[in-house]
Order: C-alpha cells, then structure tokens, then sequence
RNA sequence: GCGAGUGUGGCGGAAUUGGUAGACGCGCUAGACUUAGGAUCUAGUGUCCUAGGCGUGGGGGUUCGAGUCCCUUCACUCGCACCA
C-alpha cells in the first residue's frame, strides 16, 4: 500500500476531470456525416446484474485501447455499450425483495453506467440501449411473426424437467439432485409444448461459414463445428416380425448392418408403448419406461451411468441378413439425436458391446482386421477399419468403401437411403418467465396459434405486484393480459403467456447499435449496411458456443427476411481471458476476501491462512478484487495499465497487488518525467545539432512507435506496454545526458509518449498534453508514424557462433559485406580461439545479425 | 473416451519468419539520498564445480543452428461427452 502519495500525480482528481470534459464535449459520439473510414469496435454488453467485476474491467479495457488507437487514426469509430437487460436474477429479485424487476434493473442500469464511465471507457452513450425497453423488443416480436410466416418457427410437445410447486419448467442446471433449487420439490420429467427456432435449417450453413470466420480463434470454430456435429451415415429400414409396419435408424457404420443382432430404442419413442401393448411384460415394460423418465436429465445422462435395458419381445427382421433382431427399450438412447432408434452391432460398437454382455445377445463379427479377431475372444468392441467378412457380396471389401457400396443396395431396395445427421437442436425458447420478451401469439380454439397483428405491437408485459410468496409465471394469473380475443375471428381467446429466452435480444444488438433510435424498423438498413460488420468483437469464451452461434444464425434470418445483406455479423473475435486469484482459506471460516487475509492470519481468528490456488474470481471463493475500490486508490489508469500489462488478452490474468503497485509507479515516472521537464514545453528551444544522444532518441522514439503499433495491430497489448515502459526507462537514461541541441527532439520525444500511452491510460495523457500546454484534446489527435529508416541502427552488434555456439559479438556497420563480415568475425580473439587449427567447412551470415562458423 | 490448448528464472510473462533465450514488470540483493523508508535513484539478479559447462516438462529426430519444425512421452487446463 502506497502511504504517501507522490506530489503531482494525483489520479482521482485528474479522471474526474477528463471524464466530465469528454463528456460535455461529447467526444465519442458518432459522425454521421463523414468520408472517414468506418470501424465498429464491439464488446459483449453486461447482464445488469448489480455491479461490475474484473472481468467486465478487462473486456472493456482492450476494446477500449482498440477504439481509441482506430479513432486517433482517423478511423470513423462505432463504440457502443448497452444492457442485455431481460433474465431471471431480475425476476428472482424481484420476488425476494417486492419490487418490480424493471426498478431492480434501473437502478443496477444507472450504477453500473457511472461506473463504466469511472474507468473512462470512450463510449458513445448517446447509443445506450437496454433491452428490456419496449422499443427495443417491439421489433424482435415483429422479427419474430416474420419468421414463424417463413416456416422458421414451430410449436412442439418434448420431455422438460418441471416443479409441481413452482408450476414451471427447470433448465438442466436449476435441478439440483433431482430437486428444484428454489423450493426443494422433487423435479419430474413433463412432456410440455415450446417454441422452436429452426436453427437446423442453417446448420450447413453455420458449418460451412465456420471456414471463412479467419478472424476468429479457432479454438471457437472448433467448438461450433463440434456442437453442430454433422454426420454422415444411413436410415434404414427394419419391418417388424409381429405386423406390417417398420421402424427407422440412423448409423453412420452401415456398413455393419450384417453385424446387427439387435436394436435399442428411446425410452421416449412414439413407438415404445405401442410395441408392449399386448405382450407379456407390458406392465413391467412401462413401469421400465416410467422409471427412466422420472429421472432428472442431468442424471440419466452421467457419466458412468450404467447401461440398463428392457426386451420389449418384439423383434424386426434384419432386412440384409433376414435374422430377427430382439427390440429393447434402452436408457442411453437418446430421442433427439437421429431417429431416437439404433441397430446394435455388438462387436463393432462398445455400447452395443457393454448391452449385449449383460443382456446375453448374441455377437457376430463382420468387419476382419489383419490381425484375425474372434467374437468369443472380444474384451471389447473392435470399431477399427478392416475388410468386411459374413456380408454375402460385401464379403472382402474393405469397410470405408463398404459402406458407401451398402448404401447404393438399400437404396435400390427401397430399404435405406443416404443421409446427413445433425447433433445440433432447434433452439427451444420458451421460458415460463415474467421478465422476458413475450411471445407475440394468441391461441385460439379455432384457429390455433395465431400472430399477434403487427399493429398491435409491441406486446408489453402487464404490471404485476411482485411479492415472496409468487409460484409459477406471474403472467399466467393477469386475466387482463390472457384474455384476449382472436385475431383472426374475433371469439374469446388466450394470449401466450411464455416469454422469450434472453439469448434472443443479444442476438441482434449489435444491428440495432447501428440506429439505436430507429422506430420503424429493427435498424435502418443503410445504417446498418454503413456500419455492419462488426470489425472488432471482444467477450469472454463462456459465449463460445451459445451466444455467437445464435447471433450467427439470427444475422442469417435477418437476412433472408430482407433486412440486411450480410451473412456473418462478426469480422474479428477476440476471446479474452478470465481473471483469476489466488485463493485464501482459513481452517475455521473457510473461504476469506483478501483483505480478511492480510499477513498470513485470518482476521477473524488469527489462525494461520492457508494460500489456495490460483482461480478465477468469484465471489463464492472470496478471491475478487472490487474495481471500485482500486479505481479510489490508484485510479482508473493504473487499473486498466496493470490488466493490460499483466497478461495478453487471451490469456488467463493472475491478479498481483505488487504488479498494481508496478503499473502505478510507472505512471508516475511518467507523469514526473514530463513534469520534471515542463520548461522544454515554454518557449523557443535552441536550434537542433547532431550528436550521439540525438541517433539514440532517434532509434528510441521511431522503433518504440514502430512496436507499440505494430503490437496494437496484432493485439499484443502487454508487450505494447513493456515497449513504453523500455522508452520511458531510455529517456530518462537520456535526460541526464541532454544538452541544448538536443531539447527539441528530447521535447518531440515527451509528445510522442503522450500520444502512445493515451489509448491505455487515456486520463494522465490528457492532462499531460493540457498541462504541456497542447493544443486541443489528446484523444483527438493523430496517432503517431514513425520512419522505418529510423528504427535501423547504422551500427549493428553481430553474434559469432562457432559451431552453433555463440563465441563472440562483433560490432559492424549495416549491410557490411559478408566477405567482410566473415573476416571481421574471424578476427575476433574469442572467436579465432575456437577456430584455429581447425578446417572451416561452412560459414552462414544471417544479414546484420548472426555469423555461424561450421568447424572441424 | 473425443477435441483443443498450455508447459520458458523465485513469480507474471517476452522472443512476430528456425538465427545472441529470459524483453518488460514483480520480487530479491547491495549501495546512494534520508530523522526514517514500504518514496526515489544507481548497480546486480537463469543455473553450476564460474576456464567454461548446463539450461525453454522428459526422451528422440531434422538442421550449420530448435523455445519455435517432426516423432514420442508426461503433467495440467478448457470444451464436448452413451451423438449410434
């Protein structure tokens, strides 16, 4: 801890200042009349949950060194922040506490807005939007109707996770050992009607576009590509033995079907039920089906959960090999993904394998390797590669061909078909939930669902007392909002009462950034065409999967709906890292903050503290750091300084007080350097002569802008800042050494570290270049350029290795010859002790760098 | 199990195209200034038996030359996971 302050720099009163001017001057806001390049700088924009954290400070600190560096170039810059305002914490608020969740999400909105603005970020505020404004969702109803009258939207019955209590549906992670998290009910699996977005309708396409994202990190394409999962195989038909009909299965080994002994179907399957009725286990089989289903999603689905199955006593027939292949009802047969039915090949597939073992079916090998294998013998499935045996006329070819060959034979038998497989669902979002967008439909007994007539929009969510004892979906229960009468005819009908999943307004945010204030339409479509794409989006990996690839597909509907005519919102992503801490841990009050911590004891009881490991920041492990407090003590600069410095951004930070403490006295160097020669800045300086001094500033000065851009460009902010930190350690070895002919190039030098260290530390730059007695705002100026000529020394320090080890350094004016060079270097003492008396065989000169003597 | 990534001083991290490993910062050591120093400044700081050798998780390879490329192995992190 600081305790004494240093005289000048005085960061609290100089932020206040600088933020207060920016923005009465309103200095980010966006030119709407420009032949400026454009450049849309995006980050992810914030649940409003309270307050901000260290990850929100360092999300926005790179875009905000980003939208500074491309505004100081000259570049048009679109800079936006807003609130992904809709969710439960809001709604769950709500009830604990009484009040509406629109106050709770106001008030979070203003605190977090002032202090998003304490740490200077350059925000056009003027585009503030929270999406939980009717203006905003109005058009995502719109949008909404559009695609439900494209086909895109559709209503479907599926097995959801439900509270009798609550009267509403779980997610996955709300059901805690089968019970709900809220009021302890245990939780029961409910077939239950939800809207669908199609998004398997631009599968292929998410999938295909994944190899033009280049800006994006491919850690993240290769995540989509996963999660979409697409697969090729066969649906093949097998009729049953008992009637008439046939069920259907999707494999991607067709070409083991003479291999398959038996099938497993989906406790879900439509035809589960159907196939017990009227044999002998009926009743035991449905019981089987019940128990299964009664199991929470979490739980069927882990890991070594053990295979359990039940013989329905029915059978189809193999239509390759005629054989009659038992049907069970198995629980890892999953109802969304293929057909929800599978032909089992026990030797060929491990889970097939693991079921037969228990259930005694019967193995047959039909894919050989070279080295011969025995169905008596397997310990395991053999999913290998190998040549087909026991397959009639596929005997002997090799199993990749094979397959395709057994394809072609059920398809001109009318048996099976080629076919594409998708692991990606339709995205269900519908949410039994008050604080949402609501669904703009009204059901109707005649007419069904039907849009709510665009006119009519938006559909607001009603008022509603808020109070502790609410169960269930308050909407439900405001008549005034449910009864409602049919578009279409005109009779008595109900309003949809589910609202919308909250990844549906982070969907197009980023469009309606474009023209915030747009009332006829989602966003002006020239605006958007001007603005869009976003060059620059920054968030955490979290939305990896779920967030980027829905607005993925929602840029993608927009556009075949005619409002754009872009097919990727999203240009360059950068996936920033978490921020971690170590961990502290007493042995009698668990988890403490760091301050409860302080020299090793605990502060409650004084017992030794045990240092965890390093993890990310959560409040339920105490490590976190409140941004507030470090804005009061060492300011916003220094905070936004150390997080860029201490790491690159995608990497994981590892918070460090000492490091803080580095990053602020850095600061002060700076601001003392300046201040100490705040003369040079008053008046006429004596006319330049040339010196040694003068060719170091030189190189210092061009080859430090020369990095610092360069590293922006890549983002590489870390090294941009160890390369100021190296230009201020060289002016001021400089400053001790000046001499009147070089005051005006030692004074050009100050300048240009103001201009490179303002898009980091944006406040102390300002008040530098006033206080320096510039002209304007630093945050206006151009970026600097440097001469390329300038960052080459004329004189170059050469290495020597003798044999690849490094003899002696020589010291060589630029672009020497290489005879000379070599000469040079052999001359050298060090070096000729290694190479006298010995047969040089090889000499490598790598230009004004490295000389390599290959000896013998 | 599948996929991706990481591994470099006491610590966070540099090394952009195969070319002097350890930039920059933290910490530490010594000194200066000082009533004092947790401020500031100066010098030093990979390691060892200091001629020189050894060093980027381990082993092997390619190369005049490898942190970087290839093979292999270990450890950790993340994502997905009964996907037929």
């Amino acid at each position: 801890m600081i305790w004494r302050l240093p005289m000048k720099y005085n960061p609290s009163a100089v932020e206040i200042k600088w933020q207060k001017i920016w923005e009465e001057k309103k200095l980010f806001k966006v030119e709407t009349e420009t032949n400026k390049e454009k450049f849309y700088c995006l980050e992810m924009f914030p649940y409003p949950s309270g307050k901000i954290h260290m990850g929100h400070v360092r999300n926005y600190a790179i875009g905000d060194v980003i939208s500074r560096y491309k505004f100081m170039q000259g570049y048009n810059v679109l800079h936006p922040m807003g609130w992904d305002a809709f969710g439960l914490p809001a709604e769950n608020a709500a009830i604990e506490n009484s009040t509406h969740p629109a106050v709770w999400t106001k008030s979070n909105i203003d605190y977090m807005r002032a202090q998003l603005k304490k740490l200077g970020l350059s925000y056009d505020w003027d585009r503030e939007i929270a999406t939980c404004d009717p203006e905003y969702y109005k058009w995502e109803q719109k949008v909404f109707i559009e695609m439900f009258e494209k086909g895109l939207i559709y209503k479907k019955k599926s097995h959801l996770n439900w509270c009798d209590d609550c009267n509403t549906v779980l997610a996955n992670e709300q059901v805690e050992d089968g019970a709900c998290w809220r009021c302890g009910k245990e939780v029961r699996i409910k077939e239950l009607d939800g809207w669908y977005l199609k998004i398997t309708d631009y599968a292929d396409e998410l999938l295909e576009f994944t190899n033009k994202l280049d800006g994006w990190p491919s850690k993240v394409l290769t995540m989509q590509q996963n999660w979409i999962g697409k697969s090729y195989g066969a649906e093949i038909n097998f009729r049953f033995s008992h009637n008439n009909e046939s069920i259907t299965v999707f494999t991607t080994r067709p070409d083991t079907l003479y291999g398959a002994t038996f099938m497993s179907i989906a406790p879900e399957h439509p035809m589960a039920k159907a196939l017990l009725k009227g044999t002998d286990n009926e009743k035991d089989g449905l019981e089987f089906i019940d128990s299964i289903l009664k199991e929470d999603k979490v739980n069927r689905m882990a890991d070594d959960k053990e295979k359990k199955g039940f013989n329905t006593g029915r059978c189809v027939i193999n239509p390759v090999t005629g054989c009659q292949m038992p049907v069970f009802i198995a629980n890892f047969v999953l109802m969304d993904y293929g057909t929800g039915a599978v032909m089992a090949v026990p030797a060929h597939d491990q889970r097939d394998f693991e079921f037969a073992k228990k259930y005694g079916c019967e193995l047959k090998i039909v894919i050989m390797p070279k080295e011969e294998i025995k169905a008596e013998d397997l310990t395991e499935a053999y999913t290998g590669a190998g040549k087909l045996v026991a397959s009639d006329q596929f005997t002997g070819m090799d199993n990749e061909p094979a397959k395709k060959a057994i394809i072609e034979f059920l398809d001109s038998n009318n048996i099976g078909k080629s076919t594409v497989n998708f692991r990606l669902r339709d995205w269900q979002i519908s949410r039994q939930r008050y604080w949402g967008s609501p669904i703009p439909f009204i059901q109707c007994d005649c007419c069904g669902s039907v849009p709510v007539p665009f006119d009519q929009l938006p559909v607001r969510l009603p008022d509603v007392d808020f109070n502790p004892a609410m169960r269930g979906n308050p909407l439900d229960k405001v008549e005034s909002f449910v009864n409602t009468t049919c578009p279409k005819c005109g009779k008595p009908a109900r309003r949809e009462t589910d609202t919308m999943d909250t990844f549906m307004e982070s969907s197009w945010y980023f469009l309606r950034y474009t023209s915030p204030k747009c009332d006829t339409a989602p966003f002006n479509k020239e605006d958007a065409k001007y603005w869009m794409n976003v060059d620059q989006y920054i968030g955490g990996i979290e939305h990896a999967i779920l967030h980027l690839l829905y607005s993925r597909f929602y840029t993608k509907v927009l556009r075949d709906l005619g409002y754009t005519d872009i097919d990727e919102p999203f240009n360059r992503l950068l996936t920033q890292g978490m921020v971690c801490k170590e961990t502290y841990k007493c042995p009698e009050h668990g988890w403490l903050f760091p301050e409860e911590a302080k020299d090793g004891k605990c502060a409650k009881c004084g017992k030794d503290v045990l240092i965890g490991r390093v993890e990310k920041m959560s409040k339920s492990k105490k490590n976190v750091i409140d941004p507030n407090k470090l804005i009061e003590t060492y300011g916003a600069d220094t905070a936004r300084l150390f997080i860029l410095f201490a790491s690159p951004p995608e990497r994981e930070l590892e918070w460090s007080d000492s490091g803080v403490e580095g990053s602020f006295r850095f600061l002060n160097r700076v601001f003392r350097l300046i201040d100490n020669n705040m003369e040079l800045f008053k008046g006429a300086l004596p006319a330049k002569t040339e010196d040694e001094l003068t060719k170091e500033l030189l190189f210092a000065m061009h080859s430090t802008i020369k990095k610092v851009t360069e590293d922006i460009e890549r983002y590489q902010l870390n090294t941009a800042v160890a390369a100021m930190m190296e230009y201020v350690n060289s002016l001021y070895a400089a400053e001790a050494k000046m001499n009147d002919g070089n005051k005006a190039l030692f004074r050009e030098c100050l300048t240009t570290l103001m201009i490179l260290i303002a898009p980091f530390t944006p406040h102390i730059a300002e008040e530098l270049w006033e206080q320096t007695g510039q002209s304007g705002l630093i945050s206006r100026t151009g970026w600097v350029k440097f001469d390329a000529s300038m960052t080459q020394k004329d004189e170059i320090t050469v290495a020597v290795q003798v044999n690849g080890k490094l003899r002696g350094q020589i010291d060589i004016p630029r672009d020497m010859s290489q005879d000379d060079v070599f000469s040079l270097a052999l001359s050298n003492d060090n070096v000729s002790k290694y190479t006298d008396g010995t047969q040089i065989i090889k000499k490598i000169y790598v230009p004004n760098k490295l000389v390599n003597f290959v000896v013998k």
